[in-house]
DNA sequence: ACGATCGATAACCCTACAGCTATAGATCAA
DNA sequence: TTGATCTATAGCTGTAGGGTTATCGATCGT
């Protein structure tokens, strides 16, 4: 209903935010160390990093002692693909017109 | 194959130009006037943000006299919609891997 | 042909933000 | 306790980019 895919898209626009995303999507759980490790920028930008994707819902944290583990929400991501295929309902809605699966046919 | 979902996410990222997307995937092929219309920015910055969708794939044009007609490119958010079923596909593989584990567990 | 309209481009301003270094705060190891 | 390590925050800088107005080229109506 009231998805805002805005927070999402912008948070996900910054290439180095969207590498360490997909890195915890698929190695799981991270310290910060560990990121930063991966990352190719300097501590304080990976931690402002994480700061905007838990901002966006995207990632959460778990305190242990000094270090703090970071990972993915799964569902984090279900805004976006509600407006993805929010768009191609449009599409395939003004697609059952004939006029516009002739125009289709015509590029 | 379609592995490059950034210039996707940065041109989505501005709502204005999404706001535009989302009216040609709405509402069909709309003149720059008509989008201007409804944009809320000056006509310059409407055809800058129709530059940068046609750029990265999402809309295209048709020139008809002195107007130009665009339309939402469909298909074009394939790369995105890769991307969150290849998030999505990371997660569940690592949860099936934990459940595996503890089905070992179990034994 | 001529003025009007449509869209793109140029030139500029200004804000947002990603990057850095330095440092504070907290926790661990000795 | 003390020094080392981990992360967050503060403060700063540089730049990307979205906004504007002015204007140009192209096309249409008269």
């Amino acid at each position: 209903m009231a998805d805002t895919p805005d927070a999402l898209f912008r948070t996900l626009a910054d290439p180095t935010r969207r590498a360490i995303f997909e890195r915890l999507c698929r190695d799981g759980e991270q310290t910060v160390g560990a990121l930063t490790g991966a990352a190719g920028v300097s501590q304080p930008a990976v931690s402002k990093h994480l700061g905007v994707l838990k901002q966006a819902g995207l990632v959460r944290d778990r305190p242990e002692g000094r270090r703090i583990h970071y990972s993915a929400r799964p569902g984090a991501l279900v805004p976006l693909i509600d407006w993805t295929r929010r768009m191609e309902g449009f599409w395939e809605a003004r697609l059952d017109g004939l006029e516009d699966l002739l125009k289709r046919m015509d590029q």
